[in-house]
DNA sequence: GAGTTTGAAACT
DNA sequence: CAGTTTCAAACTC
């Protein structure tokens, strides 16, 4: 073995001597293992390539894709897949069905894989998430109730007794019934469905059954849960793992082999979930069925849709949405998979671990999507309609509450949960119960895993055939959610609405390669010696999937390495844990008051460049400038030279932002305006204005500063403290620094703590809630005076 | 389309 | 951690 590396690596030496134009060929004369291998310190690719090819775990992901396919039949036959295939609610026979089943089997306790604490954790989540939960799950409630079509993603329950195909049918041609017949029912088959599910000895323990009552009958706590985000899966796996557990001991299956079946079932959920959401969302006729329509109704009554979005469907940008609803799908898709592969392989010591944690511990029923989704990559079944290609459930409606989760979730993903497992994370619960792709759909429809690229090639372009079969003008819905996706890979709404303005300025070609990438909606990548498995490359960076409208040579971010990809993925996160998180952070979602400590002067209203740019050359006015790129001002991360970064505008005020958090008075926001005015001071001014300014941190009464303490302690509490020390910046810049960045800040922040012994505690407290919820990989601070100079002569 | 420039990412 | 190399996008011709 050894001998033939040694061989190996000679015949690589000599290709790459070559230059680069052998990247083209360089895949097809190598062992893939090879692939990567470049220099004597890269040895994971090749073996997780290795891995991939031979190791038990990769065996069994590739298996399972091919037991997906060939042994799934067999447990499709098994009476308990039989029941979920054909239950409906509106069937009593099928839910007789499903309790004779159920009453056949001596019900032991769920492995703990399948172990459902999301409720319960659900309620240790954040407390600021969790009444917001309970707010908006009750309007959503409401407003179903009241058949506004102010679209909801149905629960899996709803979706499990409503949904079925005959149901669905219905639904699809009275979408108004769909509204008042499932939430009509859906209690009444809940209540009628527990006491069954209890007293066939569906009791795996008391909790759970506590669990399954409280969703069934809807307590008016779990019932605001049962509609988060999360718990719309609960349901399905507190049932299923459940039944899970009784085939588990009828037919002494594994449970991987199980979880992973259920998973299907999971994910055939969505895309019944997709049925009926279709239903409300997209026809009155069932020749719809078959695509999901754009309707403009529909997006009328999106109450948080603007008017530019709106401007652009009508302009005819559809196709632009569902371009980049097919990002977005990809995105779940590989977030999914991280999920699947952690709860399921069991792979919790990952060097991201912590991001996992912070994952499971915030919302772990987030998993059950993502799982429910993963699966999706061993499913064959799903994907057997054309229909149900084209049924993708990123056509979701989005509730009102989704909306608010999206935002909410944008503040506590950057604050509360500094480490980020990607933005995925953010994308699935952005367009949670989004389900599979088409293409992957398609993909795993008559294909086993794909090891070679020659065959992935091959593969894909039976996906283009496939998608341009399937793919739809996107619903409304869609296009929410695939804005919200824009903004997490970087680009807003107004800024996409700017690329379509600047798109029609374009010269032919460029305006080419723009629309290219426009009608994409997401990355394209053209990367030809990284695999697409380092952050060159723009689809890896972006955590999403390579397309095949991509040109990458010899890619690997394929589902169908999803192991891989995950594998470099937590590699790269290891290394820097924020590599995933969007790289520019719009102030709205990052309002934490660390960033709002943290903005100078040059930075725009919108948003900022999360870690800044370095540019020397471009003085920040091309492309080459991700600040530029990104439609961003230049901020105090920048360590750029020479900066004429035309988005440098005028700040919004502190307080502006401060208002947006309406429960606070606002003499507590003028305390923490002036608390950070304090803090910034020294950063924008000469050494004497930094001396008042630390007069004026001297001089603010603790008293002050505490409840702004408090207030900041609230969605921050949960900040890994490593990364709050990480974030404390002790570090001063290098006096190379082009911009003599970061200079003061620990003073200050060091005196504030020290001035008042009650202040310590608050005053620490704010400090380090105060901190970067990224903690800055740069300097912490810089004056960027050059640059305002800049800035101010060209204006 | 080929070649160059650029800056981020990766590596030493 | 600084310097270098690699990489792919952006840009120019």
């Amino acid at each position: 073995m050894n001998e033939k590396h040694v061989e190996e690596r000679k015949r690589e030496r000599a290709s790459t001597r070559k230059g680069r134009g052998s990247g083209v060929a360089y895949g097809a004369f190598f062992p893939l293992r090879w692939l990567f291998k470049k220099r004597g310190k890269q040895p994971l690719p090749i073996l997780l390539l290795d891995k991939m090819d031979r190791t038990p775990e990769a065996k069994r992901i590739a298996a399972a894709t091919s037991s997906s396919i060939s042994s799934s039949p067999a447990v499709q036959e098994s009476p308990f897949s039989n029941f979920l295939s054909n239950l409906s609610p509106l069937n009593t026979a099928t839910t007789a069905s499903y309790t004779q089943t159920l009453l056949g089997t001596n019900l032991p306790t769920p492995p703990v894989v399948f172990t459902s604490p999301h409720i319960n954790l659900q309620r240790e989540t954040s407390f600021l998430e969790r009444d917001d939960i309970v707010e908006a799950g009750s309007e959503v409630y409401k407003e179903c109730n009241t058949n506004i079509v102010q679209v909801q993603n149905p629960s899996f329950a709803e979706v499990q007794l409503c949904s079925p195909s005959g149901c669905v049918d219905e639904y699809l041609a009275d979408p108004v019934e769909v509204d008042s017949t499932c939430s009509a029912d859906l209690r009444s088959q809940r209540t009628n469905e527990v006491p069954r599910l209890l007293h066939s000895g569906f009791a795996p323990g008391k909790e759970s059954n506590t669990e399954v009552c409280d969703i069934m009958f809807g307590s008016p706590e779990n019932e605001a849960v049962l509609l988060s985000d999360q718990a719309e899966k609960d349901l399905p796996l507190s049932s299923l793992e459940m039944s899970q557990a009784a085939i588990n001991q009828r037919d002494g299956k594994k449970t991987e082999e199980l979880s992973r079946f259920i998973f299907e079932k999971v994910k055939e959920s969505d895309v019944n979930a997709c049925l009926v959401s279709r239903a409300q969302n997209c026809g009155e006729n069932a020749a719809k069925r078959a695509g999901c329509q754009y309707d403009e109704k529909n997006a009328s009554s999106q109450s948080r849709h603007s008017n530019e979005r709106k401007k652009r469907v009508q302009k005819g940008l559809v196709k632009e949405g569902g371009q980049n609803e097919r990002g977005i799908r990809r995105h779940l898709q590989f977030e999914a998979a991280k999920a699947y592969k952690f709860t399921i392989l069991g792979n919790s010591e990952s060097p991201c671990s912590l991001t996992h944690d912070a994952t499971n511990s915030r919302s772990p029923s987030i998993l059950t999507n993502l799982k429910s989704l993963a699966s999706s990559h061993f499913d064959n079944r799903a994907s057997s309609s054309p229909q149900d290609v084209s049924c993708d459930t990123s056509q979701f409606p989005s509730s009102p509450y989704e909306s608010f989760t999206s935002a909410q979730i944008g503040v506590n993903s950057t604050t509360s949960a500094p480490i980020h497992s990607g933005i995925g994370l953010h994308l699935n619960r952005i367009s949670r119960s989004t389900s599979l792709s088409s293409d992957i759909f398609s993909s795993k429809k008559s294909t086993r895993y794909l090891r070679m690229p020659e065959q992935m090639l091959e593969h894909g372009s039976n996906n283009i055939a496939t998608n341009s079969n399937t793919m739809k003008p996107p619903c409304h819905s869609m296009l929410v959610d695939q804005e919200a996706a824009l903004c997490e890979v970087g680009m807003s709404a107004s800024q996409e609405a700017d690329e379509v303005e600047e798109l029609n300025q374009l010269s032919p070609k460029r305006k080419r390669r723009k629309d290219a990438y426009m009608s994409e909606g997401c990355k394209r990548c053209n990367c030809r010696r990284s695999k697409c498995l380092k952050l060159y490359c723009e689809c890896f960076a972006a955590g999403v999937y390579c397309v095949d409208s991509c040109a990458c040579v010899n890619c690997y971010n394929k589902p169908e390495f999803e192991d891989t990809v995950l594998d470099i993925r937590q590699q790269i996160e290891a290394r820097n844990p924020l590599a995933f998180t969007p790289k520019v952070v719009d102030n709205a979602i990052d309002s934490s008051p660390n960033f709002m400590e943290e903005q100078d002067l040059t930075t725009p209203s919108s948003a900022r460049h999360k870690r800044g740019c370095n540019c020397k050359k471009s003085k920040c006015l091309k492309r080459y400038c991700e600040c530029f790129q990104a439609k961003v001002g230049c901020s105090s991360a920048c360590r750029c030279e020479g900066c004429k970064n035309t988005f440098g505008v005028t700040p919004e005020p502190v307080y502006d932002r401060a208002k947006r958090w309406e429960a606070h008075p606002a003499e507590k926001l003028d305390n923490v305006k002036g608390a950070i005015a304090c803090i910034k001071a020294p950063a924008f001014s000469s050494a004497s204005s930094s001396n008042s300014a630390k007069i004026s941190q001297a001089q603010l009464p603790s008293s002050q500063l505490q409840p702004s303490g408090a207030h900041y302690d609230i969605p921050y509490d949960d900040t890994p403290e490593i990364l709050k020390e990480t974030s404390n910046p002790t570090k001063v810049v290098k006096a190379s620094s082009p911009n003599q960045k970061r200079v003061s800040p620990p003073q200050s922040r060091s005196r504030l703590r020290e001035r008042s012994p009650t202040g310590l505690r608050s005053g620490r407290k704010f400090v380090l809630q105060a901190m970067p919820s990224f903690p800055p990989l740069t300097p912490h601070r810089n004056s960027k005076e050059g640059t305002n100079e800049i800035e101010n002569d060209d204006k």
